[in-house]
DNA sequence: CGTACCATTGACAGCCCTCAAAGCAGGTGG
DNA sequence: CCACCTGCTTTGAGGGCTGTCAATGGTACG
């Protein structure tokens, strides 16, 4: 189909593309020094993907596991009449299909929303399936990892089932917040937003229109800024409390 | 909470209770003669619940894992201003924090929505986690049973996200009379549908009245037939092409 | 300087919700 | 046996949230 850019990147950038990954897993759990060198020393090779691009079509035989190192990603579903539905988005440092399951019965695609370069994670999610004793904190943390995942998708169902359209959006940018921040790529409530009104819509089950009416109801509230590509939460309780968002505990 | 009728019920039900969840396995996978007695030797533990009491309340401890043997449940969130979303069914067959992850994370609770009746399961998971090379194809249509639930959920995203409410209805009913069918309790597209319209509301995003002139709608259109507690599907070629329902394959 | 893509704005329609009231069982008690 | 209650279904009326259609503006890019 369109897919794009499968070149190998040099390695001087791989240090680089895993911070996020590592970022989020001390976020979760506490990592030996041991098991820091081990991340280092896995040398995960990186390919890119051109925005558009899919990662993985429906259909497609067995791919390997993936890190997010740069750029977003989604899990799609496509109605014959074209209507998209986004059910997931994969940021810096998420995994893809490890742990989190994939299958053909998924009946689903994986979109570079922009452009994007993943970390292969074979010989991690090699490691973790063994339980090597001497990464227990990184096996734990891929547990954890993947409940997040699902308590994510709770919240999603819940959103398109029972918020208004700005509940929907508040809900998203906070859940996106925080997952940013674990990352290490969110400062002081500001962080990289590259979605498209478009994207926003496909996501949240609302029209291009009707986001952009709601992302304006949100700026003219003072509870965020936006800018193209970049969005800064203002009122991050007010925004909480106007659409019950809880941040799951460990 | 609204906890109720812990009780264990006689063994001499147990036996007929484990046939959904037998049934459900055949239909993934075929068993061995082997394996089809270890799962008659276990002899689950029942436990009934009242309609309507918790089986789960968030902020509970650890609880086994589930088998439903008889009755419906239903994984909810609830919002503080009392908008409730069901986000999963549990039907007779099915398994609840058996592979399907659970944790307090999730924050969501598992009423039953019916009379109910549990089987614990914990020396089911025991076995399945040491992944026993005698019950090989137990082990694996867990693992099947838990890439489905994934689509389920999926599904549910898609419809609370894209379907409009005529298309929302058929897809649910077809996913739950599939369900119903590979537990071995649908016959000829008839099966016991005993929930509320109210209850279908809480799952499709819908409100009551909306609920009660969709099913409406797909009566005129000869559709489907509905009486108190049981459904029969009509049509079940042209229900499919209304909502583009695709049953998952192996 | 077009072209393409995205954000924005207005008008209008439609799907779905809320409120309200009336049937319709099944169960309980007098 | 009947009255009453409770919970579920059905029906009507009206309103609001959100979608669709259409057009304009802005910006990056070739």
């Amino acid at each position: 189909m369109n897919r794009l850019g499968l070149g190998t990147l040099g390695g001087d950038h791989v240090q680089k593309l895993t911070a996020p990954f590592l970022c989020r897993l001390k976020s979760l759990v506490p990592l030996t020094p041991r098991e820091e060198y081990f991340l280092e020393a896995l040398e995960l090779p990186a390919h890119a993907f051109n925005a558009g691009g899919h990662v993985y079509a429906e259909g497609d035989g067995d791919l390997p596991p993936w890190i997010v190192g740069a750029g977003w990603a989604c899990r799609l579903r496509v109605l014959p009449d074209g209507r998209r539905q986004i059910v997931t988005f994969f940021l810096p440092g998420d995994t893809i299909r490890l742990g989190d399951v994939d299958h053909p019965a998924i009946q689903s695609t994986i979109l570079a929303m922009t452009d994007l370069t993943l970390l292969n994670a074979s010989r991690l999610a090699e490691a973790v399936a063994r339980a090597d004793d001497s990464i227990a904190n990184i096996v734990q943390a891929c547990r954890v990892t993947f409940i997040w995942s699902q308590a994510q998708l709770l919240d999603h169902v819940l959103r398109l089932g029972r918020l208004t359209a700005l509940e929907r959006m508040a809900h998203l940018i906070l859940e996106l917040h925080y997952r940013m921040q674990d990352a290490g790529l969110a400062q002081d409530g500001r962080f990289p937003l590259p979605l498209t009104q478009s994207q926003f819509g496909e996501a949240l089950g609302l029209s291009l229109v009707h986001v952009n009416r709601t992302l304006q109801q949100l700026r003219r509230e003072q509870l965020i800024e936006l800018k193209p590509g970049r969005i800064a939460i203002l009122d991050r309780e007010r925004l909480a409390l106007l659409c019950d968002f809880r941040k799951p505990a460990i």
